[in-house]
DNA sequence: GTATATAGTATCAAAAATGATACCATTGGA
DNA sequence: TCCAATGGTATCATTTTTGATACTATATAC
């Protein structure tokens, strides 16, 4: 389509069939929504693995309850792998998976957008 | 930093600073976080202009209390514009600003994110 | 005169998410 | 012998989010 209608919008997409490019939302807010699941990913995708406990001092205001529970659904959902060292104390290793590395693009844009809107507001 | 520790992660920030490079992702799941705030920024940011029910219409399950609710948010954070028109009945038409806008690229990497995931499951 | 469409608000109920607390096993060190 | 550190789980309470319901106003169509 290269016609330029509605050129105050993102693009050029039929806005009477909004089905078509929309991706699932809800799906996605399942899987990355969560009050941790985010900051959780930001950590493993750019900063690497980490042990349990360093997650929890890392992240402020977090409960072990909590950060548990986030990452087990990660790990359900294939954002997360789980490597258990047979050690004493335990030793539990957190790595983001292949399918969150390919999220970096979306931290990126993040980031991105939230900066502008720094700069945007101080400028 | 440019020797190739982490090949695996992302890229090449200090693993030790995290707070350096995250953005403060509490307060961005506060802008558009909640259940229905992404799909609507999708349909304006993508689609344009629409009315009140015509969004009740494209989203599926969404109530009027929570349409009206997270309309309000969104506003208030600047990331939607509300015009009211002196008719009868009533005509309210919200629209995607500038700064909702600059989330394209954030909605488009969720998008191949999401789109790659089929593939890779699939194929 | 009555129903219809629009875009709400107010109130309360229900459900979901989150948090606090107590508990467990193990081993090394003081 | 007792405490600390690790990485949990189970249970219950609280908080937050979401949903249901009833209500509002007004012009137009029937």
């Amino acid at each position: 389509m290269d016609t330029q209608v509605m050129a105050e919008t993102a693009d050029q997409k039929d806005p009477d069939k909004v089905e078509e490019w929309l991706c699932p939302m809800p799906d996605i807010a399942q899987i990355i929504g969560g009050k941790w699941k985010l900051i959780i990913l930001q950590i493993l995708i750019f900063g690497g693995t980490r042990r349990f406990n360093e997650l929890r001092r890392m992240i402020d205001g977090v409960t072990q309850t909590m950060l548990t529970n986030q990452l087990r659904a990660l790990e359900r959902d294939g954002l997360v792998s789980r490597k258990v060292y047979a050690e004493v104390p335990p030793r539990v290793e957190y790595t983001a998976t292949q399918r969150a590395l390919d999220l970096q693009e979306m931290f990126q844009a993040m980031h991105d957008w939230w900066v502008k809107g720094e700069q945007d507001s101080a400028g």
